[in-house]
Parts: C-alpha cells; sequence; structure tokens
RNA sequence: GCGCCCGUAGCUCAGUUGGAUAGAGCACCUGACUUCUAAUCAGGUGGUCGCAGGUUCGAAUCCUGCCGGGCGUGCCA
C-alpha cells in the first residue's frame, strides 16, 4: 500500500462523506498532521468547508467523522474541534512506508514537479586573481544543494560557472608576478596554483604604494591583453591555468560540480548588439555625455537622492561595454544554448540592485523569458570581528577552513579511539567525511538571505544541530541493520501491527513528510529546509534507538518490524545528506 | 533621501505559506553507559514573536505606519 494511496483512501472517504451529508464534493481539503502523534497520523481541516457549508467547523467534522466507516487502512476517525483526526492501521502505515522506501532506492523522495523544466543554476562565479574564501564556499554548497533539489523535484539542471579570468584584477597578478616573479611557478615554490597567483595579487598591493606608477602600467598591460597581444596572453593562459589547477582541487574536496564553464573572456563583447536593439526599440536612450543608458522605472526603483528617476549605464561614454553589458548578452545566450525555462544565479546580496536592474533590462528588451530569471540572494558570512576584509588579512580562507575542519575531526576520531583500531586510512576517510559535514550543514541550515556570522566554535561543533550529528544517527542505523544481518532472522515476517509507540509514529510521521518537504525545500530554493528535516528525523531516531531494542525486542516479528523501521530512516537521512552534498559514513 | 533584506528564549535559528498549547540547538543545572556506538538520551530553567494600528471566526505569518540593524543606490564587478 503506497502512502499516496493511503492519502487518497482518506480524501475519498471525507468526499463521499460530504456528498452524503451536504449533497455536494468539497472544493477544497488539505491533508495536514495533528500536533501529536497520539492525535492520529492525518488530519482534516474543516475550516473550508464551514465557508462553503454555512456551518460551524466543529458541526462538520462531527457530522463527516460520524459518515466515515473505518475501511482498508482507515482504523478511526476522530472530531477534535473543527480538526477531523484519521487514525491508520498501523499495519497499513508502517508497512505501507517502508516497503515503499526500499522500493524507490536512489530515487526515494523524487518527484515529478518539474519534469520537462529546463533550469540552469549559475554558481560560485570566481575571479581568477584570488584562492577561494569562505563566502565562496556558502556559495558553493547553496549552489550544488539547490541544484540537487532541483534535480530530486524533477528539472533537467545544468549548472554553471561563470569565471571572471579577465580584467584589472588579473593583469594586477601578472604584473607582480613578471616583475618579482623570478620565473617561480607553483610547482617551483611547491604551492597551490590559485593561492600562488593570490600571492602575487597582495604583493602588487603591497608595491602600489611605493610605485604610484603601477597602476598605469596595468592599464597597459590590459589594453595590451585587448588587444591580443602574443605575450601577453600566454602569460594570462598561464597564470589562469595555475589557477583552475587550484580551483579544481578545492571544487572537488568540497563536492562541486559544473556542467558548463563560461569565461569572462569570451563573453565581455556579447550584449553590446542588444543595446543597439534596445536603442532602435526606444527603451534605452544616450545621454548629452554619449553613454547609453536605461531609465529605471520609479515605482520599482525609486528615485536617486535628488529625487529624480535613476537611470543605469549600459555602455560608457567611450562605447566600451560594462559588466552589465556582458550580463544581458549572457543571459541571452544561456537562454539560446540550453533552451532554459529558468536562470537562477547564486549570487551575494550585495547584487541584489544589480540583478534587479538586468532583470528589468532584458524585461525592456522584450525577453518574456527575462521573467523566468531569478537571483538566488544569499547574505554574507561575517566573523565576529566583522566583515571579511582583505586588506586586514581577516578573510578565511577556504583550503585553510576545509584543512582546519579536516584535523579537528581527524583529532576527534583518534579521541574515541583509545586501542588504536582504526588504520590511518580509515580516520582520514571519517575525518574528511565529518569535517566538510560539519561546515556544510552549518553554512546551509540557515535560509539564504540571512547574514551569517561565522562563530568558529559553532561552526566546528560536531553535536546538536549539525551534519555529524546526523551522520551518526545513520551509522547507528547502519550499525544495527549490519549485526541483523549476522543474525538469522530473514526466515521471519515482520509484523507491522506491532509498531505504534510514540517514537515509531513520529518516526513514521517524519519519512512520510519527507518528499513533501523535498518540494517545498526545491520550490523556496532553501536547502535549509532539508537541514531542518533531516535533523527531526536524526533526532527522532536517536530517541528511538534509546527507548525501544530493535534486535533484543520481544519477538521475531516485531525485530523484523523495527529492522524495516530502522532501514527506512535510514534509506531517508542517506538522501537528505545526498541533498546537501554530504556524505555519509557507515561506522563512526 | 530612495530600493531590497533582516528583527521570535541570554546566543544561533525553525515555525508546514492564515489554523490545535509558539518549537529546536547552544549555554546553564540535574540524571542515564556490564544492555543494538554516550558524536547519544531524559528532566529542569528560559517568550510583551521589534513597536502601534488594521483585515479575519482565528495573525509570529497578510496590510499600513513607525523603530532598530544590514546591503545597495548611472559610466566597479
Amino acid at each position: 500500500m503506497l502512502i499516496s494511496s493511503i492519502k487518497n483512501e482518506i480524501l475519498t472517504a471525507v468526499e463521499a462523506a460530504c456528498q452524503n451529508q451536504f449533497g455536494q464534493k468539497p472544493e477544497t481539503l488539505k491533508l495536514g498532521y495533528p500536533p501529536q502523534v497520539e492525535l492520529g497520523d492525518f488530519t482534516v481541516e474543516c475550516f473550508p468547508l464551514a465557508k462553503q457549508f454555512r456551518q460551524n467547523p466543529a458541526q462538520i467534522a462531527q457530522a463527516i467523522a460520524a459518515k466515515i466507516e473505518p475501511s482498508k487502512s482507515i482504523q478511526s476517525v476522530a472530531a477534535v474541534g473543527p480538526y477531523l483526526n484519521v487514525k491508520i492501521y498501523n499495519r497499513a502505515l508502517f508497512g505501507g512506508v517502508c516497503d515503499e522506501i526500499v522500493q524507490q532506492g536512489e530515487r526515494l523522495g523524487n518527484t515529478d514537479m518539474g519534469r520537462g523544466q529546463r533550469v540552469m543554476v549559475e554558481y560560485l562565479s570566481p575571479n581568477t586573481n584570488k584562492p577561494l574564501h569562505l563566502g565562496h564556499i556558502r556559495n558553493g554548497v547553496l549552489g550544488m544543494g539547490v541544484s540537487n533539489l532541483l534535480e530530486a523535484t524533477g528539472h533537467t539542471v545544468i549548472k554553471a560557472n561563470l569565471v571572471n579570468d579577465r580584467g584589472v584584477h588579473i593583469c594586477k597578478s601578472m604584473l607582480a608576478w613578471q616583475k618579482w616573479g623570478d620565473d617561480g611557478t607553483p610547482e617551483t615554490t611547491d604551492t597551490k596554483g590559485d593561492h600562488f597567483v593570490g600571492d602575487w595579487y597582495v604583493r602588487y598591493a603591497q608595491e602600489e604604494d611605493k610605485h604610484p606608477d603601477l597602476e598605469q602600467e596595468t592599464q597597459g598591460m590590459l589594453l595590451k591583453w585587448e588587444s591580443g597581444d602574443p605575450e601577453t596572453l600566454k602569460l594570462w593562459e598561464m597564470m589562469n591555468g595555475w589557477v583552475y589547477d587550484g580551483f579544481g582541487e578545492t571544487y572537488q574536496k568540497l563536492g562541486l560540480e559544473f556542467d558548463a564553464f563560461y569565461y569572462e573572456s569570451q563573453t565581455y563583447n556579447l550584449g553590446k548588439d542588444l543595446i543597439q536593439d534596445g536603442l532602435q526599440k526606444g527603451a534605452f536612450v544616450v545621454a548629452e555625455d554619449g553613454a547609453v543608458i536605461a531609465k529605471l522605472p520609479v515605482d520599482e526603483f525609486g528615485t536617486q537622492r535628488d529625487g529624480s528617476q535613476k537611470v543605469e549605464t549600459l555602455l560608457r561614454s567611450d562605447g566600451t561595454s560594462v559588466y552589465i553589458t556582458q550580463d544581458l548578452g549572457t543571459a541571452k545566450m544561456k537562454f539560446d544554448e540550453h533552451q532554459l525555462d529558468r536562470s537562477i544565479y547564486v549570487v551575494g546580496s550585495e547584487q541584489n540592485y544589480h540583478f534587479q536592474c538586468l532583470f528589468k533590462l532584458l524585461d525592456m528588451l522584450g525577453f518574456e523569458w527575462a521573467l523566468g530569471c531569478y537571483h538566488l540572494s544569499y547574505g554574507m558570512v561575517n566573523l565576529p570581528e566583522g566583515k571579511m576584509k582583505s586588506r586586514e588579512g581577516t578573510v578565511i580562507d577556504a583550503d585553510d577552513l576545509i584543512e582546519e575542519m579536516f584535523q579537528l575531526a581527524a583529532d576527534e576520531i583518534r579521541g574515541r579511539d583509545s586501542e588504536g583500531e582504526l588504520s590511518d586510512e580509515e580516520v582520514q576517510k571519517r575525518a574528511f567525511a565529518i569535517g566538510m559535514a560539519a561546515i556544510k550543514f552549518y553554512l546551509l541550515r540557515v535560509r539564504p538571505e540571512l547574514t551569517i556570522n561565522f562563530d568558529p566554535k559553532e561552526s566546528i561543533s560536531f553535536d546538536g544541530f549539525t551534519g555529524p550529528y546526523c551522520q551518526y544517527a545513520y551509522a547507528r542505523c547502519a550499525s544495527i541493520l549490519r549485526r541483523a544481518q549476522m543474525q538469522d532472522f530473514a526466515s521471519v515476517e515482520a509484523d507491522f501491527s506491532l509498531l505504534g509507540n510514540e517514537e515509531e509514529l513520529q518516526l513514521i510521521r517524519a519519512l512520510i513528510q519527507f518528499p513533501e518537504v523535498v518540494e517545498e525545500a526545491a520550490r523556496d530554493l532553501s536547502p535549509a529546509r532539508i537541514c531542518n528535516h533531516l535533523f527531526t528525523v536524526a533526532q527522532t531516531v536517536n530517541q528511538f534507538y534509546h527507548k525501544h531494542p530493535v534486535l533484543a525486542a520481544e519477538n521475531p516479528p516485531l525485530i523484523q518490524a523495527r529492522l524495516a523501521l530502522i532501514n527506512a530512516s535510514a534509506a531517508v537521512i542517506k538522501k537528505a545528506l545526498a541533498l546537501l552534498g554530504i556524505e555519509t559514513l557507515e561506522e563512526m
């Protein structure tokens, strides 16, 4: 018996009862869950029916409850105030859910909500002059998490990375290396490529104060690059290559994947023709100084300080393009190349205004797909001392943090392994999985739009509302299931009617809700919803674990039923963690 | 000035899109390992849901106005 059939059975029964009692079917029926499991497994709110049938909702509940007879799955229906609480036979409830979860396998929790929809998720999008930092990690895990959610709900997802590989910033690194680098390379200095290039960027900043003419040299180099000077291009390609090698390592550690890479060196000239179209259509205008601008509607953008209408520059007065010029072109290219229905940009909230403009401009150009563009904005990651500032050296480096989490987890594991039974390899494997789980969960557990105050102590915690806590609940389930395999219960059939204590009911409810949570999370583009529900499941598993023995339960049919419940719970935890990009461990 | 975001327990956050008595984690106090892993569990302490109105049978949730904080605000990205 599928859980969806149970739900349908309830809805059908209520519809029939309404037909019987009031002569018409209800217009809307919402199936929910009672606040306490003792009250029932499902509930139907009678408030909407009150309007339709012009009666007090409590009376309606009473009347309907009286008309519903127990059926295949429905054990009883009770009217409690305006609520219709439905109790399902434990046999059907537990048996149905556990069987269904096993059958679904990898597809557990997946839905076809987004079937046929093509979505691009652009995320990370780093500059190539510096290594990645904590903010990039938030972006990366959010981008991956959202992509996973969209895939689980049936969307076709294209994960894209728009690399900012050109401009003054990279020229600064190039110039510094050229002047003082002595032909050093990441290999000769044993430095990770992106850090190597980043070091030259820092060196540039240091020398800038002493050499005021450096800036002019940088501009000169940028001009050479733009004119296609072979030597400059060669240097540029070499240094970017080092950066990509470095980024690649970090992506792999964090489990970040991309289906498409865009490079600004190839896109920065896009968009100019769109601007011309816009001018012809009259969407844009040429300002007195020669720049092409767009006037932004006051009702959406407000006014300037002096009260006048806001404007956005689309082409500089010298005719060259600005950032938003190429963004317009790239946006169109994405839709043209991939036949997208939606295009999501995972970019920090400091660019809220930029994307509001971008999408409005696309709309002004008459692209109907502009409605499919969405800026998934996320808050900054601040430190206890305040904002991360590269000048003050307070930026938390991504690779350093990954290493630190790994070491902390390794110390913890060794501390628990007093007998020294674990091989170094095993310790490292677990430490990596646990360390990454801690940092990813910490960054994903709050809504994207919230600013995170990065508390180092809390972020490295393995207790409470954390990734390792959830991994631990899984490992416990896995341990029970392993032991069960060594014993011989297989000949006995599970008797699900023996289940039904409070912890079991709470557990089964959390498992039932999982697919709904996945859909909500996908709809809201919020992996935090998965974190919250995952934690509830893990917490409930731990409570059940302490209160009720599985392998030492009273009789084999009960043991088998509880094993099935544990198996189903483990599967849900594993899938939820996978959606967050977090590994599970069979042993911790 | 204007636009967007945030405001719930000492701290960090949930709150099923308007429904049953507002929930967790951390911190603090007390208890539970010869029993499937104590990275765990049980109990206790802790609330004018920023303030004031409004809509509704019903508001932390929707509307209006304030207060406080953050990010932005035409030729940077």
